[in-house]
DNA sequence: TCGCAGATTGCCT
DNA sequence: GGCAATCTGCGAA
């Protein structure tokens, strides 16, 4: 299976996430692998986009988006959820990044099941804050390569059938684009 | 089955 | 001090 390259990071934001979905999300922990087919995501850009957190400057906690594309941005909300995303945009932009919010487990199912303490599968990794509960992704993988065989990373995958456009959940502003993609397997 | 509120931390104003 | 790119359980119907 094949990793992504940084090429494929460095388009428009909304491209990358739609082209997300089908492909494999891999989580190394010491020996053991965690793997899912990615089925949800969303786009976050930097300038002109009020919902993401690069909408305003460059912070502490944001400064990952404008930074280098094919990086991790992982970030703590909600006082109990991490949330992953995957650093992405073109030359127009100076920050964004696609928010990986569902997908369908593969690989190291058991370990997913001890990290969430539920064994009803389709619940394990059906949400944001689940999947990076189940891979046991936190903050220590902030800012990392995706882009090279390590920690965490994304390689090819499936090619979707039918893609379905929403717009993205749980934000107050921005609601009219329809940003959000998934797809059903 | 649906809707709502509590959990709980860190960021930004 | 207020609120967030969420999840879960509980109570009502």
């Amino acid at each position: 299976m094949k990793v992504l390259s940084r090429k494929f990071y460095s388009r428009d934001t909304v491209c990358v996430a739609r082209e997300l979905l089908g492909k494999i999300l891999v989580r190394k922990i010491g020996r053991q692998k965690l793997s899912g087919i990615i089925t949800e995501t969303e786009a976050y850009k930097g300038n002109n986009d009020p919902a993401s957190h690069a909408a305003k400057k460059i912070t502490e906690r944001n400064k990952v988006m404008f930074g280098q594309i094919g990086k991790t941005y992982v970030y703590f909300t909600y006082g109990n959820h991490f949330m992953l995303n995957a650093v992405a945009k073109n030359e127009k932009n100076n920050a964004g990044a696609v928010l990986i919010r569902s997908i369908e487990p593969q690989n190291g199912i058991k370990s997913m099941i001890k990290n969430r303490k539920t064994s009803v599968i389709s619940n394990l990794t059906n949400g944001p804050g689940k999947l990076t509960q189940a891979m046991n992704i936190t903050k220590e993988q902030n800012n990392i390569d995706l882009t090279k065989n390590s920690l965490v990373f994304i390689t090819d995958g499936i090619k979707p059938k039918k893609i379905l456009k929403k717009p993205r959940i749980g934000i107050t502003k921005g609601t009219e684009k329809l940003w959000n993609f998934s797809f059903q397997t």
